[in-house]
DNA sequence: TAAGTAAAAGATGTATTTGTCTTTTAATTA
DNA sequence: TAATTAAAAGACAAATACATCTTTTACTTA
């Protein structure tokens, strides 16, 4: 459903929204490292969502990338609208051109909901929420043990 | 989640299921057609369900492949094993190393029943079943206009 | 203002998926 | 048994996803 490269940009960003601010901001390298993803793949990713407004970065000595008060109120489906593109959410599961309510394919009834319910997530939810939720139940974002406020 | 080689695997599967028997048969120049599908990339894949004994097929005149008996109580798992593999159903949705019910990623109560209930009934319907809802829906296997039984 | 640091940009490389083409093998039937 | 038909097999080609490397640009700070 997501690629590759969409999952590691979503974890970036939580992972960013949880150790970066205005004052915080963390390289591609440590980012790289904690999260266990290529590197030179990841920083053309997160320069990506640079362009698209969703990452805040500055060079030079202690730079780094960051997400400001405004990157964190964005939602997961925005980076997925700037990686993937939103079209495999629409598509029949099974890869049916006609496929709807009145001419279901065999799971529509099954896959229906749970698009309209993860979308629900992936839209009405802010970067920021997810990150809270991610704080609160402890979840891992890499088997790596990172420290992100080591040097 | 699928690859198009599994979802026109699938289609066929089910189409066979519709129209074939052992006593009627069709090559995959029709499928392809009949499904809107490439015909040389499908041919490679009706025989590696043939080699997994999931289609039935004979060569020479009035031959083709076919769904025999014993190949319609397979079920879509059976397919997904042959040209997938399984992996992705239990890998976390947004690719975290570690993610299950003590360690949940943000969308893990959602994805997880969702997978549960695909996976029902991916394991427990047979190919024939899936043919017949198929037949009481009216659901189409494809845009294109077709009818099996034409030469 | 020079040195150092880190992102930006662009060229390049690799693997996988998707798709095609050609030759061989097996079955049918005239 | 020769001609025909259709799958089987294997080599080949293109597109995409995944990933790296090198050079340039911008910022900081000593």
């Amino acid at each position: 459903m997501l690629s590759n490269a969409c999952k590691y940009t979503i974890r970036s960003m939580l992972y960013l929204a949880l150790y970066t601010d205005e004052t915080k901001k963390i390289g591609v390298k440590k980012i790289a490292e904690d999260l266990d993803t290529p590197q030179p793949f990841l920083a053309k990713l997160l320069q990506q969502l640079t362009r698209s407004k969703l990452v805040s970065s500055t060079k030079g000595p202690n730079g780094g990338f960051f997400l400001s008060k405004k990157n964190k109120e964005k939602s997961v489906w925005d980076i997925i609208k700037s990686i993937d593109g939103t079209e495999k959410f629409s598509q029949c599961f099974l890869g049916l051109s006609k496929c709807d309510d009145e001419n279901p394919c065999p799971v529509h009834s099954i896959v229906t909901p749970f698009k309209q319910r993860i979308l629900e997530d992936f839209r009405d939810k802010t970067i920021l929420q997810w990150a809270e939720e991610i704080k609160k139940s402890g979840t891992v974002l890499s088997l790596r043990d990172f420290d992100a406020f080591k040097e």
